[in-house]
DNA sequence: TTGTATTATAGTCTTTTAGAGCATAAATAA
DNA sequence: TTATTTATGCTCTAAAAGACTATAATACAA
């Protein structure tokens, strides 16, 4: 019953700031110990059993070692165990369970030898604020339409083009923002994301699986988006949705903003989170209505235009009501 | 960096099945290699990575070697790695990480050695739908306030207190059912469930810590719930939290549903986790209007009344519209 | 057989909330 | 001054949620 030879536990982190109406993670392109060419790493640190009481302390211990960034908010997101998950395996590395977590940061100040990059860059197709994207029906949408054809059975084609309804949206309506993950799965299950490739490579002798290949070369980095190291792509599709399903019901944009801002700021991030515009006196009326902000009374001179007042989170309602979110709406409102 | 020799990872199941109105727990009373006394255990499995491709394939594989119980529905809930989880790390044995599972199953047909027992008495602050449970006004809330004054410094209790208003309602419509966690956690930071003085015996030397002792004796166990082994009773209390919020907004209940039903035990199933009484006739035309079932045209004779149709689940709901739950208003109902 | 208790089901009325649009106010830039 | 830009107040409508009334179909007891 012992598995404790064979096995490693790592914690991992999304960290994800917003910074002029983009989020951003915090991602090493500088892979020091990672296979070459598998694009950036989310940040990791070990979890030493004996130096740290729990879990979530041993995560903000390194990531703030590391790079000295002030974390506030910190949740945890899922354990990822998957057999080769990190192709050191093959090599006869130990099996590695991930920890991810979460962490919101307000400022990006720049990072040691981090940088931060555009979650819309991993994630493309997330993106809705300048309309449906276009990859989705000339490239996405096609190629997926092949893979449920090329299903063994007819059982599984059904569930395909189930998974694919559901996930992609049967009806111009029918975009959930909040499932991120479950998009992301059928992309790489259609090897329409690079990483399934790689890990195909990895995992079967370089002479075999020159199969079929509905999608490679630079169409598939432009429409599906960056490639990341081992399975992080999955954590920061993890992070994405979970962070946009907490929208609704909690106020998490507030960790990521600074102490004042304008109603305009805060609705840039919330949309930028949820990848999708949001009418503007609804939003101002929701949050004013719901007392989620106080006025300080003093104005912003930044942008053009009439000055917009500087509100602050009134920290209060955490208190009063349960469920106070920033209404999002749950289905798409482009 | 390497901590694979002093960590253990094994993997926790709250497998929850409703029976006649009540949410029930499969756990083990006779514990083989539990600590005495310490009470029920979840059932639980070791992670082998060689024999496992992922950990809940895992999962699966063991309950159903365990219990026989056909596992339908299973979601990951969280990894508990604190320090001194497992009182055998006292004794010199390995940090013991869990990943815990819940895991929805349809009948309750008997297990093994193990046995169902009501959720609600584990949690029994929790089940509100006949009424606001006594205790709370009775026992928990005049402990809490003790233990608000009781802290050291001015932020402390300020900080507490906004905890327990936040988690136990300020105002009389202010009851999240979704916050069991949090629930639970101040209850044994506050002492008032025997896991917290447990722990503390175990590990401080049995001479010290004959401290203050806000509650104790039977009244703790009648207000505050039976206790559970190691640090399950926050798992169930997660698994509690999780399952209230997902209703909400997935048609999870009928993972724990006959194939068919009536509206009635609908009903009942969904009020009973969400522990509050719901409104028939509204339910009614939520479950009917959102179209999550359909009619059989059939009749269910058992009770007195007029026979209440059959209906079966709509299992297309999922791939129509992206969140159709079962209505469950965030507020109390009651 | 009649009445009563019990459960099911249909429908109405009201309040709240969400979605969309119009109008006005207060600043800057040309 | 005028056009442009952003902020903010307000209305209209549709959808959803909450509470209640009325009627239907059964079992069971008097």
């Amino acid at each position: 019953m012992s598995n404790s030879s064979d096995t490693l536990i790592l914690l991992n982190a999304v960290i994800l700031a917003v910074t002029s109406e983009v989020p951003r993670f915090l991602v090493k392109t500088t892979g020091d110990h990672l296979p070459e060419g598998s694009g950036p790493a989310l940040p990791y640190g070990p979890f030493e059993p004996s130096h740290h009481r729990t879990l979530e302390i041993a995560l903000r211990g390194w990531v703030e070692e590391q790079t000295g960034l002030p974390i506030g908010y910190v949740e945890q997101l899922y354990t990822f165990g998957d057999r080769y998950r990190d192709p050191r395996e093959l090599a006869g590395g130990p099996r590695v369970v991930s920890v991810g977590y979460l962490a919101l940061i307000r400022e990006a100040t720049p990072p040691g030898d981090a940088e931060w990059l555009d979650c819309y860059d991993f994630l493309p197709w997330e993106d809705w604020r300048g309309g449906r994207p276009g990859a989705i029906d000339s490239h996405i949408i096609p190629a997926l339409e092949e893979w449920i054809d090329a299903a063994p059975t007819d059982d599984e084609k059904s569930i395909r083009r189930e998974r694919v309804s559901i996930a992609f949206g049967a009806v111009e309506a029918g975009w959930d923002s909040t499932l991120v993950l479950e998009r992301y799965e059928i992309l790489y299950e259609a090897r329409l994301v690079e990483e399934a490739d790689r890990d195909r490579h990895v995992r079967t002798s370089e002479k075999r699986n020159q199969g079929q290949n509905p999608a490679s070369g630079p169409t598939k980095t432009a429409a599906t988006g960056m490639m990341a190291a081992l399975d992080h792509r999955r954590m920061m599709a993890t992070a994405l949705g979970r962070i946009r399903g907490k929208l609704q019901y909690r106020p998490v944009v507030f960790e990521l903003l600074p102490d004042r801002f304008t109603l305009l700021q805060l609705q840039r991030v919330a949309e930028s989170l949820a990848g999708v515009n949001l009418h503007k006196q609804n939003f101002r009326r929701l949050v004013v209505n719901n007392r989620l902000v106080v006025a300080t009374g003093k104005f912003d001179r930044q942008s053009a235009g009439r000055p917009a007042e500087l509100f602050r989170f009134r920290r209060d309602v955490l208190r009063e009501r349960p469920g106070p979110g920033v209404g999002i709406p749950t289905r798409s409102a482009s």
